[in-house]
This record gives C-alpha cells, structure tokens and sequence, in this order.
DNA sequence: AATTGTGAAGCATTTCACAGCT
DNA sequence: AGCTGTGAAATGCTTCACAATT
C-alpha cells in the first residue's frame, strides 16, 4: 500500500474533486474556495482542506484554490496525468455495461482489453474493443502495461482470474464478485458487491427490525 | 437514520455473514465459531462477534453460533425475511445490466418495477419486468410498496428522479449517478460511482505521484 | 479581510484482553 | 476446555479553532 497516512476515504473523495474543478473551467471559472467546494460537493471545507493538504500547499491564503492549477496536481497525485490502462475480465451482463459506460465516457482510466472463456463471446467487440479469450490474458495484459484489473466473473472463478491478473503485472483490482479475493500484500484490492448494496439498504428501510423487538439489549 | 449507534460498516457485513451461512447451511453445517466465519470472510472474529452482538446474543459460549438461527436473525435485522421492492430508474446500459444481474439472482431485494423516459425503451421487458413511463412513477411506486430506488439515470436528471421517488414513499436510494443528491434526513443515500472508484484505483499503481517529495513546491 | 493550513480535540470504529457461560 | 460477549485501549478519521499568509 502506498501511502499508509493518507485515508482511504480522502482518496476516493480526490475524484469527486477532480470533476468538480473541471466543470468549473469548463465555465471559466479560475479560483474556487474551499467553502464553495463545499457547497457544491456537500463535504465540509476543513476535510477538503486537509485533503489537499496531504499532499502540499495547493491554495493561496486569502484567495483560494486556482482550478487549473489543482485540477492539475490532483490528476497527478492519482496518476491520471497519462491514460491508466485497465484489462476486464468477464463480459457478462454487468462487465459489457462496464465497459460500454467507462469507454464511452471517460480516458482517463481505459480498459485496453477484455477477456472471456466464452468462445461465442470471443471476437466480437465492445466499444471497438474486442473480447479476447482467457488464454491470452498474461500475455496481452503484461505487453499493454495494464496496471488495473476488472474482475466481472462469476464468484467460483474470481480468485484465479485474479492470481493471473496478478501474474500479469496489475497492481490493483476492481472485484465485482461476491467472492473474497486473497493476493500479495502491495496489491491493492476495493470491492463493490452489488448484493451488499442492495440487501444493506433493505436495513435502512422500515421493513428491518434493526435490534428491535423481543431481545435482551441491556446498554448502560 | 435507524440506529445511529451501529456502525454503518457492521450494516454492510451483515450481508457477508448471511451468504456464507446460507452457504455452510446448504453443506449441512450447523454450528459455526467467529474464528470460522472470519478464515471465510477476512473479517477479524472479534468484529464479527461485535457485529453480531449489537443485535443480541445469539451465540452459545463454547460453542459457536447455529446457522439455521443465526441466518434467520440477520434476514429480520435486515428486513430480508420478506420480499423488499425495488424500483429501478433509468434502463441503459447500467441500468439493464444491474436488474439482469438482480433479477436473476436473487429474490430477496426485487426489482418491482422499471423506468425510463426513451419511449422507445417503454414496453419493452427485462427478465419479465415491463419498463414503465416516468409519468406512472409516482402512483406505481406508491402501489407496489417500493421501499428501495435504484437511479441509474445521467447526473442532470438524478435529483429530479429522487425527488420524485421520496415523493413516492422510497425510503433509501441507490444512487448510480455522479450527482450528489439532496434528500430529507430520514432516506437513506448510498452512492457507487464507478468513476470513482476507477480513478481511485489508480492511485494505488506505480503511476500515481502520491506525495511524493520533488512535486510538492517546484513545478508549475 | 479573506481564506488556507494545521495541531489538538472530539468521534467512530477496530482490536485487545479477559470475564462469563456452556 | 472452548468460544462468546464486552469494557477498555488503540487506532483512524473528522471537526474545531485559530495562527499564518496574501
């Protein structure tokens, strides 16, 4: 792992961010406050503060942040200052969805190839990406410097998709499978399980009984 | 909010322990230990024990926990011990994969109901569900008891079709959308933006800048 | 005058360590 | 003897309050 001080959540908050900052050049916008970061991304201005401040002194006093200039240094800060590349492996429902959406909408991050074991699947394309089968994965992956890996498969198969991504040179993984994805240590490894989603949700609904009813919850 | 002293992160275990029981179940398992549950999950045996211990006892000490009881228990906690319903807005490429991808599996949190306003896309059916016109939002929602709302529209619509959910009686919302949405206080949002999450990944390759020393006051 | 950057305080969550049952 | 349940300690993250800077 990278930088163990640095919050995992003030990462994920960089790309919210980010897209915020371009919007406003798009509208010529060139100095923004943190009050106003605030405002428009519903985090308070002190954590966006510190965000930033992990990394350096990016505002001026007094003034504020130059949009261009921190739009800049958050892109490289991710490293999204050049094109990441990223691989996909699965081009079932949820992985072709994934991919028509990441490729049609956004360059920094690119899936430069998709994989499969479907031989019916094998050949056609994506978004001009064609689907490769599974045979190739190592290699292509490793001649394309693919750093992120897509793991859209069905659960049984995950973990060896994953030790070949691994294999392959990927540093991190996107693992959509419900199943739990063991690799080395300096691989980095975020999980988005749908199902959890959904059934967390069902807790915040009046249907779930939360600690409820009959039992025996004595606190102080 | 429900219970504020649960911790949102236990919430979204609650799910994980659920499948793999409902998996030691179908193997004919009928006790478990924490210790097990975590060589499973990679979650610590202490933290499952807390989890499971803010909704009651529902172990025996020196034992384990029985399965069958212990599913059971999370299905109520979670209101998964009937049918929740979702409706699900927004049928593009996002959107008709995730209620494939529901629809097919799982029967617990089920898609009730689709959206969409391309009149090209009404009528048309995904896995059996009929896709509906944003005008009939409001009254199908309120008919059908939908407690859930999925919105996979494009972020210039998304606060309009929440809005029109909460109108409609959903009481947490799956947020798919890069747009923060504004709700009352007592729905729940949660947010998964694929962009993000991409973006963030790639902090953690050998592409990414971090902190790193140099940057930090020289370069413009 | 305005707004950043930051140590310190305040919360929240996880881990530790062990008492309490079976 | 073994494993749960839980206060207390440790860790991690966020908010506060204000000094520093333009």
């Amino acid at each position: 792992m990278r930088n163990p001080r640095i919050p995992e959540a003030a990462i994920k908050r960089l790309p919210v961010y980010l897209r915020l900052l371009e919007e406003l050049m798009g509208e010529r916008v060139t100095i923004v406050s943190s009050a106003e970061l605030s405002e428009k991304t519903g985090f308070s201005p002190e954590q966006i503060r510190k965000d930033l401040a992990y990394f350096g002194a990016f505002g001026t006093r007094g003034v504020g942040y130059d949009t261009e200039v921190l739009s800049r240094r958050i892109r490289k800060i991710l490293g999204l200052h050049r094109t990441v590349h990223a691989a996909l492996v699965g081009a079932g429902n949820l992985g072709t969805a994934l991919a028509r959406y990441s490729l049609s909408k956004y360059k920094d991050v690119r899936i430069a190839a998709i994989f499969d074991s479907d031989w019916d699947k094998i050949g056609k394309q994506i978004q001009g990406v064609e689907i490769s089968p599974m045979e190739d994965l190592i290699p292509m992956v490793r001649r394309l410097g693919v750093k992120i890996g897509i793991v859209t498969v069905p659960a049984p198969e995950a973990q060896k998709v994953a030790n070949q991504l691994v294999e392959a040179g990927v540093e991190a993984l996107l693992n959509f499978s419900p199943a739990k994805i063991r690799v080395s240590q300096d691989v980095y490894v975020q999980n988005i399980d749908l199902t959890i989603e959904l059934q967390s949700l069902a807790y915040y609904t009046s249907v779930a009984s939360g600690e409820d009813d009959a039992e025996t919850k004595s606190r102080l």
